[in-house]
DNA sequence: TACTGTGAAGATATTCACAGCT
DNA sequence: AGCTGTGAATATCTTCACAGTA
């Protein structure tokens, strides 16, 4: 086969593991705060507590990376926040484009996060022709019609789908086809790709989902009910707070 | 940690592992099409394509729910669409409040997927005294002062946190104190919970990272060209499309 | 015959616990 | 003394492959 490798078990690239992949971007985030605050170095303890994770995860995941840390003091937070960056490929200009700008579409535009980290917001799409050259969050919507032509002149290789779930697949195989090999997909539905294309994906109502069947268990659970009441108590587990998403898959939101 | 008990490793919750639960609203998405579509019974093949896993493992994953197949012939759609739609608990009514109304609280309020599954926005609730009133998608925006009456009000027991990430914590903690005891997150932050509440993350920049980390190894691929040009290549893998998000962990958005 | 249900094997991920630096 | 880095032990998840059954 072309593209990637033959037969990948879609999991693990390289050395670092997918899980440990998954939160490098979690740990980027704490060192980050941490550095606009100056704090000079962070023990694998604290910086685990700050990212929600335990300290001996944190610790086997930066072990994948190599040895940035000094035995019986921590880890350099400024070297980290690079090596970190550096690994995930932060270190680079990433032009990403929308295409979908309903409300979600809109919401994705203004957020912050985007250029902070390596990504730029290079073209909104759409297919309303009413929407054509109205600004959204500061850039001019363009028409489906010149997706190719707006993937080529800017070189983007990430394209995130915000479209009504209808649409998505035909917009997913233009913008493959354009030279997109990487895609976020917010609509609800299986994207269906040639082998050397990653998806992933983000459902607000999987996730509802999910919590629903958790919410649902501890109802069926007052029965050994020995301590306070359903709301109350405040022990926080080992390291920060409760179960922050138990890995399994994403889920996705949808514009109207 | 997860639900209630004392130490749980963060995962499974009576029989049914996690990995399968968060994979049961895939398998509903997929029946409820064909359901609509008045398909009668699927095989776990066909089943496994539509929701974008092979076969094996959908296989698995409804063996945990009790034997609703017949050998020879395959799934009664309905059957399995209630079965499912019970054991994630959306045979019940779920009210739901989302908390910061800007472009992703809106685009929230407007996600047609909520009613459909057995959820319903109870409210919409934002600390800007200028949006009071005002209607998002139909619903009128309360303020955070009445936070606790309208969760106490709406037996409110997941809660969509949707506001800035400065503000977040502390909407969490009064949402948690009200008796919320689900929470989707979608700021950048840790959220610390007391035990026994859940929180589930949806954060895109991490996923846009995840992304860029593959996409950089693309790029580094470039050795034994052997096959066509970066696009092309049509060959699907086994079942339904390439990695389709390889686990790992959530992320999470932000409004303006 | 065709397809499910599942034990067993294999692959990943997490956690423990301690040797090894500074 | 304090904290990292990691082998080894576990726990979890995925995949195989086939017995069982309609």
């Amino acid at each position: 086969m072309a593209t990637g490798r033959t037969h990948r078990p879609a999991t693990r690239s390289r050395g670092i593991p997918e899980a440990t992949v998954a939160r490098l971007p979690l740990y980027l985030r704490a060192l980050t705060a941490l550095s606009e605050r100056s704090v000079p170095t962070v023990s694998s303890e604290e910086l685990a507590a700050a990212a929600g994770v335990n300290s001996a995860k944190l610790r086997k995941d930066f072990s994948y990376l190599g040895s940035y840390g000094t035995r019986g003091v921590g880890y350099d937070v400024e070297y980290l926040v690079y090596q970190i960056s550096r690994e995930l490929g932060l270190t680079q200009d990433w032009p990403v484009v929308i295409v979908g700008i309903g409300n979600l579409g809109a919401a994705l535009a203004n957020y912050g996060g985007f250029a902070s980290r390596g990504f730029r917001v290079a073209a909104l799409i759409d297919a309303d022709p009413a929407m054509a050259g109205k600004p959204v969050a500061g850039i001019p919507v363009q028409h489906t019609d010149d997706l190719e032509k707006i993937i080529d002149d800017n070189g983007v290789s990430i394209g995130v789908i915000a479209t009504p779930a209808g649409a998505a697949q035909q917009v997913c195989d233009r913008l493959v086809a354009a030279g997109v090999t990487s895609i976020l997909n917010f609509a609800p539905t299986v994207l269906s790709v040639p082998d050397g294309v990653d998806v992933r994906k983000v459902d607000l109502s999987i996730e509802l989902q999910i919590l629903a069947f958790h919410e649902q268990r501890k109802a069926g659970e007052e029965a050994q009910a020995d301590g306070a009441g359903p709301a109350a108590v405040t022990r926080e587990e080992s390291d920060a707070s409760a179960d922050q998403g138990p890995d399994g898959d994403v889920p996705a939101v949808m514009p109207a």
